[in-house]
DNA sequence: TAAAAATACGAGCAACGACTCGTATTAGCA
DNA sequence: TGCTAATACGAGTCGTTGCTCGTATTTTTA
């Protein structure tokens, strides 16, 4: 009854952990300029200067190269928020708490256009949603507890649709930042800013 | 040098027309399903209970299938908004005028699902991101003759800023709106009123 | 009623894309 | 230095899909 199926356990060399990241790189452009349904891996694989059996080498077909992409991005998500959604100082002014925590994230998602590419990807099948939920629990978790800590008597249906909508709030305003001339951002952030404060303002200003 | 490649003049009859709309219908349904890219056009035309060979009888291809349906989506959200944007008493209060302007396009949005599944598809080409112009077109300039005529002496850079903040925004909340049980929606509405009343007051309140 | 035009069918073609597999090269390790 | 495993290649397979075309049926028109 042992398991002989269990785990190769192929250890991956210097080279291989430098090819993945080239072929995630090539993936990321490619999902951000064509979208995850037209993105051929052929193309992909070229991009990164491989062949389409070495891509397959390291992922088991598109579905896994992108939940691998996702992970990646949560990963260096989690790095960039770090400070900005750690514990901040209830009494902190409410456009102070916006800039601290929106300023990295509007960073995080200009540096990384195919993060919102993949994120809002509605021709995704099951697998992908899935793997697109630790990014979507972390930004809900996170702007949850500094909500509850501004505002510790909130009913949880409320905190919970408080989080949503404001979440939803920012994301329709992504393509705009995203999009934006780097002259145009500053007046551009402001009034995503400006939007989020006025709506937040009854409950946590 | 007449022009003999001008126009074939083909007479439509009732049922072409007929399968025309059959064909639209289940364009709608299955790329609201599925998205453009992976919606494959003889499933359409399965669904359509029609054959390939008739779907391109009346459409030269993928691409004008899709301009079609948005062309047709254009027209019922005029008739639609028709009302909801015409000039409103300026005194109105702004709840009011958000109440008036938006249960229109909450119900449209609810009712045709193809209709945001289509504008907010990213892999799209060029030649359908033209399709979608007019509808955006019409969301734009109806919302900026309401905001000029609230706030006459506004600048025209800050007017454009702020009617595309109040339809991205909007469109943030879309998914939700769309995605609700009955039950919930008068919640959520609400809750995307406040928001954007929030943000308006401000300027025209 | 007969010719013409519009509608309908669906087998099948050509292109493309995800993925494989046999083989060659490189790196770790004894 | 030899052996094993990881990495690399890319031509080729197989399924899918957008679209065509020869043909058959229904409607309009003269």
């Amino acid at each position: 009854m042992t398991e002989d199926t269990a785990k190769p356990v192929r250890k991956r060399q210097a080279r291989g952990e430098k090819r993945m990241a080239e072929l995630l790189d090539a993936a990321a452009e490619v999902f951000a300029e064509q979208g995850f349904a037209k993105a051929s891996t052929n193309a992909i694989a070229a991009r990164a200067g491989a062949s389409p059996g070495t891509l397959y080498q390291f992922f088991k077909n598109k579905q896994e190269l992108a939940e691998a992409l996702m992970a990646r991005y949560v990963e260096r998500l989690e790095a960039a928020h770090g400070e900005a959604f750690a514990p901040q100082d209830p009494r902190l002014p409410l456009p102070h708490l916006v800039d601290r925590v929106l300023d990295p994230i509007i960073a995080f998602d200009r540096a990384n256009p195919g993060f919102h590419a993949l994120l809002a990807d509605p021709g995704v099948t099951p697998e992908l949603a899935e793997a697109k939920r630790p990014a979507q629990q972390l930004m809900f978790s996170s702007l949850e507890a500094i909500f509850l800590q501004r505002a510790p008597g909130i009913p949880p249906a409320r905190l919970a649709l408080t989080v949503t909508m404001t979440i939803h709030l920012f994301r329709g305003t992504l393509p705009l930042l995203i999009a934006a001339e780097e002259k145009d951002l500053p007046l551009t952030t402001m009034e995503v800013k400006r939007a989020l404060i006025a709506y937040l303002a009854p409950l946590i200003g």
